[in-house]
DNA sequence: AAAAAGATTGACTAATCAGTCATTTTGCTT
DNA sequence: AAGCAAAATGACTGATTAGTCAATCTTTTT
């Protein structure tokens, strides 16, 4: 990726955070970019497909920090455990990424192409959840509500972490009592 | 609440559903209520306003219908199952009204002042809360974070119910099952 | 070092939109 | 039916914005 690209993406991922998708213009893009409004343009066809390569950026990040140091070997509960740590981890030390990644979500503006492709960067999760539900260790529960509550709780999670602005201590607390909870109510 | 103002917010929340809040200029929405351009702007200060009347009108219909049954002398269990099967039906029954909800929700769109305002609305399920845990019926969470988790984990039964399209014995399936999981965790 | 290829620029355009306001219509009172 | 106030109208304005493109600058190739 080349360097103006990142750039580009890293204004917008700043200004989306501050005034919203709709009220920056490229151009104010650009300028915070250091490059002109032309150029903007030569490196994203149209505003679309910025937000388009910002969602992906951010979903790419945020997938590889939860998916690191996770190996086929694991047991499924230590798994969920880690992926609950990283994951709370990542969105309160980079609020800003985390909350413009949230709306970027249920906002309709990312492309279905773009929505299909990170979905596949966490096949692996889902595969693990399909393992645990056949090993026994999770209750019937269909894989898709399954990773659908875990993610529900997380972003509580983290909403309520960071509302509280909770550190040290009380946060790894947080973390852990959390995790009990969602685990007492899956767990066979 | 004059038939203009409720003619406006309709044509509103059609509108923003189908094409996003910044796809929609006034103009459009008044010619879908039927009035001028210029009216809107007797009933609604800015667009702003509108948008904030909106929230606040879905908000309304949500918690009655959420609300609508509880007495102060049910048991905690039974007020809990009452919302979780009442969030569910009405987020189901009005897909279009439950997206933008939810999408004004994380959007910065809605003023602090309308926010406020609709949560005074929700105060009885919070006190609710309280008594639960002052009663030893739950365990010893935050009712802040429990409330989160409550909601969390309905939007996600909502989300996944709307996605499979699950209808009459297969919903209620969904619904009892996704209770039992969320009162199992929470429960002490 | 000349020429070709590629990247960057920013003034410009065509379109859009929130909000205004002078004028007209409606409905109420006497 | 005349007079009046409030409500409704929609053409218009001033501001904004996504995207363009001819001109300029930079880098690579010969």
């Amino acid at each position: 990726m080349s360097d103006k690209q990142t750039q580009l993406i890293e204004a917008a991922i700043d200004l989306f955070a501050k005034e919203g998708f709709w009220n920056t213009p490229t151009s104010k893009i650009a300028k915070h970019a250091g490059v002109a409004t032309g150029t903007l343009f030569n490196y994203f066809e149209s505003k679309n497909d910025l937000i388009d390569a910002v969602y992906l950026q951010l979903k790419h990040e945020w997938s590889t920090h939860i998916m690191t140091g996770i190996t086929e070997d694991q047991a499924f509960k230590a798994v969920t455990e880690h992926m609950w740590f990283r994951f709370i981890d990542w969105g309160i030390n980079n609020p800003v990424r985390y909350t413009l990644m949230m709306q970027l979500k249920i906002s309709n503006l990312v492309s279905q192409e773009a929505q299909r492709r990170q979905e596949e960067e966490m096949a692996v999760g889902l595969a693990l959840v399909q393992k645990g539900i056949a090993d026994g260790i999770i209750g019937d529960v269909d894989p898709d509500y399954y990773g659908r509550v875990l993610i529900a709780q997380l972003e509580a999670s983290v909403a309520y972490a960071m509302k509280h602005q909770l550190k040290d201590m009380a946060l790894t607390k947080h973390i852990t009592k959390g995790f009990d909870l969602f685990w007492d109510g899956v767990s066979k």
